[in-house]
DNA sequence: TTAGGGTTAG
């Protein structure tokens, strides 16, 4: 292997009778006679050469002690080489350290440690394994700091087979109780979204420190189950531990996915008292929570005030604005953006186009798709999504068609599911079954679009193809994913699902959907049974509309507040399009503001009308 | 000789 290190130390050898080594450097003072005196004065020569290795200042002070340490014959000292090994490594010239390791006859198993760091350190995780793996086989020691190396590796290449290889290799040797040890497997499984795996780990641990709470609390949000990071951030304060900076954008984060309101608010409460100043991500985090808990107002003031902000601070508000229905102000703030020469990214654009989609603005969504490149931004699979949800909501479904035809970019599930949904909207079943066939090859296992091809099917009176489908389902062992509404109330949120009675309050509540319902059959509502997907009598599809999770949720929610107070409800599916419309009545009769945030969106009802303008 | 955790869409 020659390298740069041979170049520098055949030249180096050249000078060598001519100059001595203080007078290459300042800063060390190992001469070429270093030997003969150490020998001399019987003195171990190791550790002045240990400090004349510390105190180099780069690679080239390095590599003429390297060379210094072969003329001497000290290469075998292994505490000099290891040594030697360790600074290359810090000093990420890993092909010197390459070379000096072969060069090496004699070699511990910190030499060995050295490597595998310093191939982490350069990123190259695949040779680092690849030491590991020599280490194991060689069956040298293990320590508590080569080991997290490796887990981080495998973190790093989300790579869980060899991480669980690890954990096995840290078990036999009884490092995995270790806290370093086990501080870096808590984070590769739930970097690798193997939450239960960390849990575990992390429930075992002797002791935990405030990264590790950090991880798991940002792990159980990554994973779709923030309500579990909540119970794990209170756990955690109860143990008297003071959240920083970096925990509190985890909890604040987590807090955005649950959607809730009242915890958000708590949660901006509490972090005032800790008076944890605002950095550009902590403040980013609370733009996000506050719109998507519903208040966008205090999302655009916390914007507003913030002293620093980046393209994610400018894409967070522009996209609250575009899943709350208001495309202008998504747009206005655009055009703010740009004219402060802050570059948007692919994000930026998907926010937008994503507002344009749900405001129905459709010319404005292709101005600003066809403006892409000019901000050096290539429009990816999620660009052209948004593009076929904009053009198929809007009914232009020819111009979707062609649009998937022409792209160059790579379909995906999701921009098939797009386009199957405009068509459901537009009762087109000869396109949405041939979308549906392309959705189906890419992801056979999500009941999702099975269900959504069924419901046009029923839409279109084909009943006999929604049997097909649902025996489909049946032999492929799929279910429907179950909808469930949450509505606050008494600072307590309250879950139902379709048909519940599990509520101590259920008698009430039944009464109370009975009676709403009349009332808003009185003023024009008349249930819309197209979204009812079983062949079966108009009545009884009017029953089963009835039971829909969300209202139950209202219902519980008029009888539990006072009159004229706000009600705020969240679906985990799409609201469905008769309860939309029983919405807007309620919200006219009861005279009560609804907000709605479902799987997709806000929505916002009032006086009878919804801010998405029945358009979602 | 110990490191590591956090923000935007879909």
């Amino acid at each position: 292997m020659l390298n740069n290190l041979r170049g520098r130390f055949l030249q180096f050898t050249r000078n060598i009778t001519k100059v001595r080594f203080a007078t290459c450097s300042a800063s060390y003072t190992v001469s070429d006679d270093f030997h003969e005196q150490s020998s001399s004065s019987s003195v171990s020569p190791a550790r002045d050469y240990i400090s004349a290795i510390l105190s180099c200042k780069n690679v080239l002070d390095i590599g003429k002690i390297h060379a210094q340490v072969i003329i001497n014959g000290f290469l075998q000292e292994l505490t000099i080489a290891n040594k030697l090994l360790y600074i290359y490594a810090q000093y990420r010239a890993i092909a010197d350290a390459e070379t000096l390791f072969e060069e090496m006859s004699v070699k511990d198993s910190m030499s060995w440690s050295v490597m595998v760091g310093g191939f982490a350190k350069t990123g190259d995780f695949f040779n680092c394994l690849r030491v590991f793996s020599q280490i194991v086989r060689l069956s040298l020691s293990l320590d508590n700091y080569t080991l997290p190396i490796v887990i981080r590796a495998c973190r790093e290449k989300k790579d869980v087979v060899v991480g669980r290889l690890i954990h096995e290799v840290a078990l036999r040797s009884g490092m995995d109780m270790d806290f370093y040890v086990c501080a870096a497997l808590v984070d590769m499984y739930a970097k690798c979204g193997m939450i239960d795996d960390a849990c575990k780990l992390f429930d075992g641990m002797p002791k935990r420190d405030l990264v590790t709470w950090t991880v798991m609390i940002g792990a159980y949000a990554g994973s779709g189950r923030p309500d579990e990071s909540w119970v794990l951030f209170e756990r955690m304060r109860n143990e008297g531990i003071v959240p920083d900076r970096v925990a509190i954008v985890a909890i604040v984060n987590a807090c955005a996915k649950l959607g809730d309101l009242h915890n958000a608010v708590m949660l901006h409460d509490y972090i005032r008292l800790l008076n944890v100043p605002f950095g550009v991500m902590l403040g980013t985090a609370l733009i996000d929570m506050h719109a998507k808990c519903g208040n966008l107002d205090a999302a655009r003031e916390i914007f507003d005030t913030m002293k620093e902000r980046n393209v994610i601070s400018w894409s967070s508000m522009i996209a609250a604005y575009g899943y709350h229905g208001k495309a202008t102000k998504a747009l206005e703030l655009f055009q703010m953006m740009l004219d402060r020469r802050l570059s948007p990214n692919d994000i930026t654009f998907v926010s937008l186009l994503n507002a344009c989609s749900h405001a129905g603005l459709v010319e404005e969504g292709l101005k600003i798709f066809d403006s892409m490149l000019m901000y050096g931004i290539r429009p990816n699979v999620k660009h052209y999504t948004c593009m076929i949800d904009l053009l198929g909501r809007a009914g232009r479904l020819d111009e979707a068609s062609k649009m998937i035809e022409t792209m160059s970019v790579e379909k995906d599930e999701t921009l098939w599911g797009s386009f199957l949904g405009a068509c459901r909207i537009h009762k087109n079943v000869e396109m949405a079954e041939k979308a549906a066939i392309s959705l189906l090859e890419l992801q056979p296992q999500n009941p999702g679009h099975y269900i959504l091809l069924s419901n046009i099917y029923a839409n279109d009176g084909k009943w006999e193809e929604v049997a097909k489908i649902r025996n489909l389902m049946n032999q492929r062992g799929l279910k429907k994913f179950p909808g469930y509404t949450w509505i606050e109330a008494d600072n307590t949120t309250h879950k139902f699902k379709v048909g519940d009675r599990t509520h101590p309050k259920s008698t009430e509540i039944y009464e109370s959907l009975k009676n709403l319902t009349e009332k808003l059959e009185k003023a024009g509502y008349v249930p819309d049974t197209n979204f009812v997907l079983h062949d079966v009598d108009e009545e009884v599809k009017v029953g089963m509309l009835s039971l829909h999770s969300e209202k139950l949720a209202l219902a519980f929610g008029l009888i539990s507040t006072p009159e004229g107070c706000l009600l705020r409800i969240t679906k985990n599916l799409r609201v469905c399009g008769d309860c939309h419309s029983f919405f807007k009545f309620a919200s006219l009769v009861t005279r009560r503001e609804v907000i709605v945030r479902d799987a997709n969106r806000f929505h916002c009802f009032k006086e009878g009308s919804c801010s998405c303008g029945d358009y979602w």
